[in-house]
DNA sequence: CCTGTTTTATGCGTAGAATCATACCTGAAG
DNA sequence: CTTCAGGTATGATTCTACGCATAAAACAGG
């Protein structure tokens, strides 16, 4: 999902770069913007007390995030910090608003990735609460290969590290290895020189 | 969340009665419907191989429920079924659409609505990936009761049995009725006959 | 008040994920 | 080619939630 830019530009919309490592905006703050990222990647994660983080989704180019707060008043959900020097471009919620009442269109697209956000959620906690890990970690591949995120189309290669995977089933780096060569050993995804095609 | 009743049956939606136990709807079939709760209780579930549920969340009177295949045109994601015997309204999905169009801070309010959706899906997600029973069980039970939601604002009493709080948070039923007499030791809750208080 | 059913309670052995330690690839930079 | 860092691999040990068994409350219905 992502809104035309000039038509962004158009409502006051302006670019922000960001470096490897910069926190966008921070789980629990208020929300003052919509965002959309035109290259590079943000990881939105939850941290805990231990320091053990949970990403809560890998933003790819092209794809908007934080957009939770827009529609329900709440703070951050969750921190968004720049995987890789990445550029933003941001428009004040005010404007956005604006935006969403008058076109409709949008408005509707919004809803309906509102509703897939829902959805991807639904089938994580699913897998979250029942599963053991390989299948945790099947579901997780499944749904970003359907959904092209995180992914290689071309060469059918996943772009996460073991530990990113990790972070998003809520396992241990260890343990989704070892998970992940035995997936292998079974014939249901190939590793080659550590990197997983799928 | 919930539509003027006498506007949805403007709209041509009908009264519907469903015994305890009965499904109402399946994970993966197509969506036909809006629903709204009239009277009465239902639960929303994903169930594994071995016949361990998962309970997204249990529907209280005058809420909505399955809305997000009207937004994303997919499936189910998840199976409801009666908790007690209920009446629901039910508005065929053309309708639904057309109301939408028809009617923007309808639109709004389900905007908001399925924002909120997302909002507890990131609370709960968080806390299974990174937290340990007693901890996911405060997360639950927290979020409970700041929504009214499975909860007697009245006695202050929550309305889950230990089975369904188990089956929110992907644990086992022993493993709930030891973390919560724990909480009860430590003062977190308060536990009398069987009852939970917090 | 008795009876049966549902829910809560508690003990105990076990499986398996977490944790810690260590070593090995692999690709990028000099 | 060598060095180095980030990622992957693997063994050993610990820890705790699970799974099963059994019992005791709590409650509804007759």
């Amino acid at each position: 999902m992502m809104i035309d830019i000039d038509l962004l530009l158009a409502c006051g919309a302006a670019y922000k770069k960001v470096s490897a490592g910069e926190v966008i905006f921070r789980e629990g703050s208020n929300c003052l913007f919509y965002y959309q990222l035109v290259s590079g990647s943000v990881r939105w994660i939850n941290v805990d007390d231990e320091g053990h983080e949970f990403i809560q989704t890998i933003i790819d180019e092209g794809e908007c995030f934080g957009e939770i707060p827009l529609f329900d008043e709440g703070p951050y959900a969750a921190t968004a910090i720049a995987e890789e020097d990445s550029v933003l471009i941001r428009l004040h919620r005010s404007s956005f608003n604006q935006l969403l009442k008058d076109s409709p269109d949008i408005h509707f697209a919004f809803s309906h990735l509102l509703a897939k956000r829902v959805r991807f959620k639904f089938l994580l906690l699913k897998a979250l609460a029942l599963n053991a890990p390989e299948a945790r970690i099947a579901t997780l591949i499944k749904y970003l290969k359907a959904e092209n995120k995180n992914f290689c189309p071309k060469c059918n290669q996943l772009k996460l590290t073991r530990q990113q995977i990790a972070d998003m089933t809520g396992l241990r780096v260890e343990t989704v290895i070892r998970a992940m060569r035995n997936m292998h050993d079974k014939g249901e995804l190939v590793i080659e020189k550590g990197k997983v095609y799928c």
